[in-house]
DNA sequence: TACTCTACTGAAAGCGCTGTCATTTCTACT
DNA sequence: AGTAGAAATGACAGCGCTTTCAGTAGAGTA
């Protein structure tokens, strides 16, 4: 601890104003004075106290990241590329999750408020009027990951799930031949399951494929809960020759799992279809027919939009869409030309 | 940003002294004045400047986190756990990961160097002199999870192994007949695998069972590596009755569907036990036999003990060890009694 | 009345750094 | 020689906070 700016100072006799010079390369210092000044701060083994240099600059080089869950491939995927890129560019990264009952607006307020993250990116599954009292009273640089928070100004990374959404289940419909495709869905007021289920609506209907009451679910993304819905359901699918839409593939497989258990196959008796592609998509049998969502590029994005307005925070607001694609595989039914 | 304790100061007519110590909860101060300071602090929206304390009181309440790699469930639960423990326990938690080709010196320099972090946890899968001369380096509270570096004092959080891998492989010599186990490993280097081989040596050398040069493979504990080597190899496995002990439950299941598209069955042609109890073991089908890891636990274990030294720094270094439990079913192909 | 306590509050000194402005030294030109 | 300008460095004022020390006022005591 406690080797000072001025220690270097005093080693290599000149004043701190001029290590600090040495330190953040502005203004012109003498060959001979800064390799003195080098070859002090390398003796000491100074670096300069973060919390002196944060007051003045009022910037920390710290981002922070709130996510809305921890659990699962999916936030660990996000996790790994918003630390990847927040390295590259020299920034370090604060991550919170929130926690059992607070829907993040404690979270936020903690992270944001006292001036210790440059920047901040949330990802808010459900955007209620007390988180966006809670953005709106943030005052620094602020993503929104996968979401929209109306009257706040913020950049925002999303994926666009329409186009992937549209791309699977035309797939289903046009080479599979589902004319009935029963959702597995997430929260009812998750903005995502809304966003997708528009899309599904829409396709059906161009389709001309009947949605009856009950074809729609609403489930909590975890495996078991699907395997549990699975187990009392496939049969019944299986008999109206429905195919099977999860919102994710932790929950395909649990329904694959399920059928499996029913005594069925997958996809002869019961084809079902995922949505992300992580690795789960490949190690179920059959392999999981997906969207591929580029979960750590949301977190790269997210980290490359905060850090642009963290130094330009002038430039207006960015909407950066991330496509999804389409990967074919076994648990559709289809004709699998895909590979990987 | 930007309203300061002289800002709360003048509206509640008193010097800063007095908003300091109603801020601190230190000396009396007067009932009256103290509701006064109350009310400007919450009319005027003002939280203290992070820097300006941290730079007073040498604190600032955030953890470091330092893994190996983000990608996985493993890691994922790590995070869980510390992120929980964190909050309750009122600091922010600072997460990063090694990258490419650093061995984490780099990284561990970055966060632990230059005082931002109160204290450090850092989970490191292979000890070389570099990063021991890192951590040396290191004057902040460290906890080393997974492990242990000799010459520097910190805090550990081990899981005990040795109890498990004795467990799991005992099981499969005295209750499922196993008279040859089949190594995949993870990298020769690894401080797990290590105590694991050793563990592994002692019991089949108890059991006199034979160990033969080419049993112990050395991977990276990615479900693909598995299946790609299980693709040469199971045939010539189940062909010599062996059963397979995969150092983690997504090689486990990279193995037994390399039986499955080689023909074989899980666990009739070829048991396979996995480690760690992530959800793929469940996912699988057969599940898989495995030896259940605290992973969340790890990680809420490392902020504990980081709290507390950071909190009283004369304490005796402490070692804890969290205890693994042996979880039983149906790809070993004992009659499985257990439940999930 | 004079003095001592107690209870509270304010003034001011930094914490380690950056950035402005002043100062010094040196070179170039009249 | 005298002066202007450029180049290099130093002195110093804060950034927003905590904390020590020094008041001040009122109550209690002799």
């Amino acid at each position: 601890m406690s080797v000072s700016i001025q220690d270097v100072a005093d080693r290599a006799n000149v004043s701190i104003s001029t290590v600090s010079r040495v330190l953040n390369r502005r203004n012109i210092v003498n060959e001979e004075t800064r390799k003195r000044v080098e070859s002090a701060i390398s003796d000491l083994g100074y670096s300069p106290n973060v919390f002196a240099r944060g007051l003045m600059l009022r910037k920390s080089h710290i981002l922070g990241l709130v996510l809305p869950d921890l659990h699962g491939e999916f936030y660990s995927e996000v996790i790994r590329g918003a630390n990847l890129r927040a390295r590259e560019l020299g920034y370090n990264l604060m991550i919170s999750s929130v926690v059992a009952k607070d829907d993040g607006s404690e979270l936020m307020a903690a992270v944001g408020d006292h001036g210790l993250v440059d920047g901040l990116a949330v990802m808010i599954s459900e955007v209620n009027a007390r988180t966006r009292a809670t953005l709106e009273k943030i005052k620094i640089p602020l993503v929104v990951l996968d979401g929209d928070v109306e009257g706040v100004k913020h950049d925002s990374v999303v994926i666009d799930q329409r186009t992937g959404v549209v791309a699977l289940l035309r797939h289903l419909i046009e080479d599979c031949q589902a004319r009935r495709i029963v959702v597995v869905g997430g929260l009812e007021t998750n903005i995502d399951t809304i966003e997708r289920l528009e899309a599904y609506r829409e396709v059906t209907d161009e389709a001309g494929i009947e949605v009856a009451a009950g074809d729609v679910y609403h489930l909590d993304y975890e495996y078991d809960t699907a395997f549990d819905l699975g187990v009392k359901k496939v049969r019944e699918w299986a008999r109206r020759r429905a195919f099977v839409f999860a919102a994710n593939d932790e929950m395909a497989a649990g329904i694959v799992d399920a059928a499996l258990a029913a005594g069925l196959s997958t996809p002869d008796d019961l084809p079902v279809v995922g949505f992300d592609d992580t690795r789960v998509a490949t190690m179920t049998r059959p392999r999981l027919t997906t969207v591929r969502v580029p979960m750590s590029s949301m977190g790269a994005a997210a980290i490359d939009l905060l850090c642009q307005r963290v130094e330009n925070p002038k430039r207006p607001a960015v909407k950066l869409s991330l496509e999804t694609e389409l990967v074919v595989r076994e648990s559709c039914g289809a004709a699998a030309v895909a590979k990987s």
